[in-house]
RNA sequence: GGCGACAUAGCCAAGUGGUAAGGCAGAGGUCUGCAAAACCUUUAUUCCCCAGUUCAAAUCUGGGUGUCGCCUCCA
């Protein structure tokens, strides 16, 4: 597989450092509000990534964040009057409604800030030990000027950097590009721990550093997160990892595109964002998750209602076709027929395919177009009848891919109850009596309730919404 | 000012040297009692513009235009 490395701005061929095992570490959310599409992107993004290393034949090891001692967690707690801890507990609860929603797996672990603060205050000790950070009046600074190879992400000369650098703000800083790991509370009523420099909080970068090291190691095949992430976040990250551990922190760096409203980006601080639980209320997840993956990851994606509707036609294409193999699968003919078997042993080609696109840096949007000629095939195959077992086996080929995309997954299993069963037999009847009026009124009635009725030459297919 | 990305049909979107994937929408048709779904046909002689390299360029080079992003919390 070959991956786009942010850090040498090329594609490479993907090797982790242990055969067939994969660590990564996606920055995750902080944990004050509900997440917006955004966010949601890189979720989505990596999940993919994951499912699909995986889908290879590697165990990951896959990490992500929640910040749950933030500022703006804080402040919220303050407007709703709630503890930080209330805030943040809330927030994560609904975080994984929504990546639920979305199809997104867990992740092997979900480390939060609050539950590593040993391990971040050591981390912090050791790199003021090392020279690279210092301490004044309770604080705790890192001079990027240290660390030799400081801008080698983002390709920032650090001379620019200084120079574009905005007016000192806290004084106590040696140099304006100077963060802090540690900050000293303010008020009394502040969260905040013990530490050697301060009872205080830590900084947002030394989290990410911190709890990399502990659940993965000091070197990571995959680092990735959002392309806004990248300066100074992750700058900052490799600067502090590799200073106090002396290797290179993460081998691969891969960010995501941003979403867009109208072709500007969607963020926070511009107010123009929409939360993936208020889209939720007008589309189902996969749609959602669909709509994120059929452009390529590190493009821009720009969101609006006909993208929606678009995306929504789209996978009910995939939907349509999976709902029609499920039930010729159980209605179709016993044998299977030498065209069939003929169909059958071109079904991995597309499998072939879809592999190609997804080895070429993650390549959804290819892969989808590979989905998409199965199922033309597919279709095509099965027009005129098929077999339990041709429908059986297109099936499963289609699961499956879809599968590593986090598609088709969600299916209701459930029957349907014995009124409408009695509809759907009085329809037949009258159907047979040649009473269209009352057949065509049944079909109304159950559309109604969400449920389409497709008259095949195998019996009638019943589609819930 | 420094660093960077992008520009392909009505819309979305792959494609980085060999003669334009896929999806949505539209049009016509087949099938059907009618539908739905599906299938068939159709929709870019051309990839922002100009110049160059090459037997060959959407793809490489140079210039231009336009859009967006990072350099400040942000996925």
């Amino acid at each position: 597989m070959k991956v786009y490395n942010s850090l040498t701005r090329q594609k490479e061929e993907f090797i982790p450092i242990v055969e067939n095992q994969v660590s990564i570490y996606v920055c995750g959310p902080t944990v004050y509000n509900f997440f917006h599409l955004g966010n949601a992107r890189p979720f989505v993004v990596f999940d993919t990534l994951r499912r699909y290393l995986e889908y290879i034949g590697n165990k990951v090891i896959f990490v992500q964040n929640f910040t749950d001692v933030d500022d703006k967690i804080i402040n919220r707690a303050k407007e709703e009057g709630l503890s930080a801890s209330e805030v943040s507990e809330k927030y994560i609860d609904e975080y994984f409604k929504d990546t639920n929603a979305l199809n997104i797996s867990p992740a092997t672990v979900h480390p939060k800030v609050s539950e590593n603060i040993p391990q971040i205050i050591e981390f912090i000790e050791t790199l003021i030990e090392k020279g690279y950070a210092y301490e004044v009046e309770g604080d705790v600074y890192y001079s990027p000027s240290k660390f030799e190879g400081y801008g080698k992400l983002s390709k920032q000369n650090i001379d620019e950097l200084k120079a574009g650098a905005r007016i000192m703000v806290e004084e106590k800083k040696r140099e304006p590009l100077d963060f802090a790991l540690w900050k000293k509370r303010k008020e009394e009523s502040e969260i905040a721990w013990e530490s050697p420099w301060s009872m205080g909080r830590p900084g947002w970068h030394i989290e990410c550093s911190a709890m990399s090291k502990r659940y993965l190691g000091a070197t990571i095949d995959i680092h990735a997160g959002g392309q806004d992430l990248q300066f100074p976040h992750h700058e900052n990250e490799i600067a502090q990892s590799e200073a106090c551990n002396g290797v290179q922190f993460a081998k691969y760096w891969m960010h995501n595109g941003y979403i867009t409203i109208d072709k500007e980006k969607m963020s926070k601080s511009l107010g123009n964002f929409f939360t993936v639980r208020e889209i939720l209320e007008r589309y189902k997840g996969e749609v959602i998750r669909f709509f994120l993956l059929s452009g390529h990851y590190r493009s821009p994606i720009d969101f609006n209602d006909g993208l929606m509707e678009m995306a929504k036609a789209s996978l009910g294409r995939l939907e349509t076709a999976r709902d029609n193999l499920v039930f010729l699968q159980e209605k179709g003919l016993d044998a299977l027929t030498s065209d069939e078997k003929t169909a059958l042993e071109q079904l991995p080609k597309y499998r072939d395919d879809f592999k190609k696109a997804m080895d070429d840096d993650l390549n959804t949007a290819d892969a989808l177009a590979a989905i998409f000629e199965l199922v033309s095939f597919v279709n095509t195959t099965v027009k005129d009848g098929a077999s339990k077992e041709f429908a059986g086996e297109a099936l499963s080929m289609l699961l499956e891919l879809s599968g590593v995309l986090g598609l088709l997954e969600a299916k209701d299993e459930s029957g349907v109850d014995s009124e409408i069963e009695a509809l759907v037999e009085e329809r037949q009847k009258a159907r047979a009596e040649k009473n269209f009026a009352r057949a065509d009124e049944i079909r109304d009635i159950l559309k109604e309730k969400g449920i389409t009725l497709k008259d095949t030459p195998q019996g009638v297919q019943i589609v819930k919404e």
